[in-house]
Order: structure tokens, then sequence, then C-alpha cells
DNA sequence: ATGAAAGCGCTAACAT
DNA sequence: ATGTTAGCGCTTTCAT
């Protein structure tokens, strides 16, 4: 390893510089910086003094060297900090590492797998106490060892492949059907669906409880009125257009994700459409939004929250069966319109 | 410090574990495992066996015990990682710590300044190599030690305290300047203008933007058009409502920041108030919203790598005098209008 | 090319 | 109540 602060004018004081300094053995300052209560007022004097006098500082790496000991640490593995999705988990997740006075490194896989992966096993080099891990990899078969190893596990979001381990999600499946019915409800008969891809494991549930929720009031399933792998605003609103240009267009639509809605949102703004809308996550500013749209909401702090104290349930020991949890959904009305 | 994960079923191996396995001695495990290519291909592949069959894995912290060797970590103390200001930040810095293979500690303050504090000092403790403050606090002279001990800081967005250190910051003063500029050349002369408190160093300089472009142009000083202390959307609204009802109505809009500009936006859009506005920072949907306003944009994605930048170089073992870089802002025309 | 021994800074176990 | 010793897992002299 390269000594990247060579030529320091001053090297960080040790426990041995303060007992020398203070005249008193390396333990007696150990006891005093940890504040071990049987220790002579005499003594904690000389000690205090000397660390002032010093600059003594901790060291905290070999602190928790010790075998087993723990390293204060978690690791969160996600895609992209700079996606409020994920901040907003992490966030969550840091507020509960610091109820537990831990730390939280977070990492950004960029989507990569392999990036996932190499950054989660780093992590356990380092000896995180945990991960919390939003999947991006399709297979984690390779975490198994270092949860055997004693590091435990959780996802969030999305389930693991190839490993059984505790998980939290969005009941997206549930959602997606109350806000279909809901459009049902309202009177809609065509209704345009656009999803991102299918290869994403909430859009095939989220599409799964569209056509639960079609099958479920007997409507005729119509390919027209359906579109999957929509990835940009422009692709959606391009998409929403020419669903709107067919023969027989769509009198409501539901959009995968908020990407979609607000592709969706802009065209039929544009052109003064009076389709409804209905979103999968609600967004920032959403009720800013120039027309009413319901949002299917869920509470991503609560995501984040449950799955770190799932997470300190095992660092703390549990050793139960994995657990899988299902968070609801929220049907909101959103949007503003214009005093009169 | 407590065991918190007493009880595994496995232990970590160790070196010395996969030397006894291999027959090997440690030293030539520490060899193989560091790619030391000096090594007998026979021992390599020995070395290697074991060290699958045990699943062993470096223990980093171990690695970086000896005295002032790299932990290949760095610290980054922001108030809130909800927020998307401070998320980009942290992505962008995140970025830069990826391509120098270090891991970064993200901590969120919660505005407090004794939590900045301490979790400046703790990071210090964990010996992280560096550390990128976007102060919270208004005394950061503590820092000078750890400078001193070899532990580097930048500063983000705000100036320390009480030290001098690198630093990066927005051009606050010559954004609001010259967008005050740009709504006088547009003809306004009564421009109504909301600010944060004044406690907030970016709002300080921005109004010092505003008043010297106002000063400028020879434009007579209206305390009725200035309003400070506005932290919340609805306040800004209530603020804007209360200007606009008065005898003298401004024309336009000055905000300080991006939750005033959208509660502003919101008020003028409401009443149907053709009042131009200008709001310093950029939004996330900001050319969605209802109706033109103009954004002083800057790049945060900048200010984070540019302040990781320095601190690497720092790291590095640059001990030339404290820079102060400022980064440009831009005007931006923003919002959508309804095709015809 | 390989290995034995010392030590990084700290804490735990064991004296005194 | 205080100090001594050993050792955490690794890397680094220094021998061989």
């Amino acid at each position: 390893m390269t000594n990247r602060s060579a030529g320091h004018p001053t090297r960080r004081p040790t426990m041995t510089d303060v007992a020398e300094l203070a005249g008193v053995s390396l333990k007696t300052v150990s006891r005093v910086i940890n504040n071990v209560p049987s220790v002579n007022q005499e003594m904690v004097d000389s000690v205090l003094t000397a660390v002032k006098q010093l600059g003594f500082r901790r060291n905290d790496l070999a602190r928790s060297l010790r075998a087993g000991d723990s390293t204060a640490t978690i690791g969160l593995a996600i895609e992209d900090l700079a996606n409020p999705f994920y901040s907003t988990i992490a966030s969550a997740v840091a507020e509960v590492a610091r109820e537990h006075d831990t730390h939280l490194i977070t990492a950004s896989s960029e989507e990569s797998p392999e990036r996932e992966r190499d950054l989660l096993l780093e992590l356990c080099q380092r000896r995180a106490d945990g991960l919390l891990v939003v999947p991006a990899g399709t297979d984690h078969s390779y975490l198994r060892l270092e949860i055997e190893m004693g590091t435990p596990v959780v996802f969030l979001d999305r389930p693991p492949t190839g490993l059984l381990c505790d998980a939290v999600f969005i009941d997206n499946r549930g959602g997606a059907s109350a806000g279909i019915t809901r459009l049902l409800e309202d009177g809609h008969q065509r209704i345009g669906v656009i999803m991102d891809s299918l290869a994403i494991y909430t859009m095939r549930e989220r599409l799964a409880g569209v056509q639960a929720a079609l099958a479920a009031a007997g409507l005729p399933y119509d390919d027209a009125l359906i579109r999957v792998g929509v990835h940009e605003p422009e692709a959606a609103a391009g998409v929403a257009a020419g669903m709107l240009d067919s023969s027989r267009p769509p009198t409501a639509f539901f959009c995968g994700n908020n990407r979609i809605s607000v592709g969706v949102l802009e065209e039929l703004w544009h052109r003064d459409s009076d389709a409804a809308l209905m979103g999968f996550d609600d967004f920032e500013l959403s009720r800013l939004m120039p027309r009413p749209l319901t949002v299917i909401a869920f509470d991503l702090r609560e995501l984040g929250r449950k799955g770190a104290e799932m997470l300190f349930k095992r660092i703390d020991g549990d050793r139960s069966w994995p657990t899988t949890e299902v968070l609801p959904t929220t049907l909101l009305e959103r949007g503003v319109s214009r005093r009169a």
C-alpha cells in the first residue's frame, strides 16, 4: 500500500505518546479515553492534559481490529446517488444508521452488476457490519458466503437472485391493480399503459397488477394500448402521441414510473388533451403540474428505514429465518388548477 | 467495544489460516494476495486454492492500520442527503472518489453545528484520508489541528469560519447581479426580491449582488420590495401575494433560491399574473413549469468534482497555499407554454 | 524466492 | 486502582 500521506509535519500521536507524556501506563490512557469510571481523578487530569497538548485522537481502525468487533459501519449499494429515488433511500438508511451510532458508506454501481459486486465485496473487506442492497445485478449468489461469514445483507425494492435473504419491497402489483381499478371505476374503457423495460422487476410486477385488474373487469386486452421498454420522457411523450392520434384513442393513461408520467403529462398539456393521467410513483413538484394527475405513491423513506432496521436486528444477532416485508401504496390526487 | 457479531457459525479466516492450509508461510500468502510477481507459480496455485476453499477475504482494516497509511476513504459532511442540492454534490464527489479508488462516507449533520463537528472528528478518528465539508456550523477552528495532523479539508459552497483552507464556491454575487441586470434591461423598474435568511452565506452574497446591480442602475431602493428570512414556498407565495396586492406592485420577482421560486411561481400562476420571474438555482422539472421563468443556473456536479479534486491533490502531498475557486453561473430561460 | 520476527494502535485478560 | 502482556490481521524489514 502506498503511503499517501508521507511528509507530514506532524504524525498523529498514539496512546503510547500520551502515556509517556502523562507519566502513566498505556492502559490507564485507554481507560481514560474510554471513560472507565474506576480511575483516579489525578491521573484522569494528567492524561487529559497530555491528550490536549498532543492533540491525541483515538484511532478507531485499531480499535475495531480485534476479530469479530464492530466497525460501526454499514454499506449501501445503489445505482445512482444523484437520482432522488436512491438518495431518498440513502437518507432514510443514514438516519437509522445514526440512531445506531453507525456510519454509512454509500456506493453507486452506476447500474453495472460488476461494479455492484466489487463494491459489496470491498465493503466486506473493510468489515462493514452489514450491507443494504438496491440491486442492479442479476446474480447475488456470491453474497451467500459473506452472509455465512457473518455479514448480514438486506435487499431493498428488488429481490436478490440466487440467494435467500431479508428484503423489503413496495406493493407494486397491488398498487398498479388499485390504480387501474380506479380508472375503470371512473368509467375509462380504453387505458393506454406505458412501461419501462420488463427486465426491471418492478415493471414486471406493475404490469402484472395492471393485467390482473383488467382481467378482473373482463376488459378486452388491446395490444395497441400497451407499450413497454419506454425509458425516456421524450419517448413516453411520443408513445402517448401515437396512441392519441390513433383511430381509437385512450381516454386515460397509466404510466409505469414518473419519468414516463412527466413525458406523457407534457404531451397531454401541449395538445390540451383531457385524457386522465395516472402514474406510478409520486415526484417532487407533482402538485405543481399544470393539470390534474393521480399518482400511486409509496413511502420510500419507510423502505429505507425498514430495511435498515431489519439489518440492525441481524447485526445484533438475530438468526431467524429470512423475512420479506411489503409496503403499501396510496392513491394520491395531484396537480393544480388555475384560480378562476 | 461491544462485540456485535457474537455467535457466528463461522469466523472469517485469516492469512494465517490460509498459510496453514496451503502449507506456506504467512508472508507468501500476503505476497500472493497482493499480486507480488516474484512468487513461484506452484505456491501461487496452492495459496489460491486455499483462499477459495476457506472463503478468505483480506481484512482491509488491518491492512491500513500501519501509521500514515491510506485508508482509501474520504468523508463528506452535508446538511441533508435527501435534499437534491446535497445529493448532487455527494454524487459528484463519489464519482471522483471512485476514480481514485476511494470510498466515500457521507454524513448528514441535519443542520446541527454540533453534529457536524462530531461527524468530522469521528471521520478523523477513522483516519479518513481527507474531508469535504458543505458547512452548517459557524466555527471550524477545531479542524485546524486535524489539518496539521495530516487530514486535509476542503470546503464547498460556503467558506469556513476561523480557518483558512481550500474552498470552492459559486459566483453568487455575480450571478445575482447579472440576473437583476437582465431584468432591468427588460424594462423592469420595480423588482420584488425575496430571500431566505441572511444568516446563510449564499443569501448574503446574492443579496449583495442584487444591491450592486440596483445601485449601478441608479434605481431607488424600496424597502417594500425586499424581503428576507423567507424559508418555505408557502411563505414565499404569501410574500409575493402581499407585494402584488400593494398599491405599487412589482413587475418582476427575483427569488433567492428555488424553494422561493416555486412558491412565487405557484402564486403567479394561481392569480394569472404576468409578472416576470427569475430564480437563483435551477431545479428539476423547471422546464415543465406552467409559465416562463429564468433561472440563474450553476453546475453543482462541477462544484463537487472540483472540491474532490482539490482534496485528492492535498492527499497526494500538495502543501501549497490554500486555494479558492469560484464557479460561474448562467442565465437560463425555462418553463413551457402550451401549443396553440 | 521464501520465511521469521517485529510492530502498526488499540483493547482484553491477567496480574499486582 | 493501576500496570504488564499478549494479540487482533496485516505489512514490512531483514535474513536465508
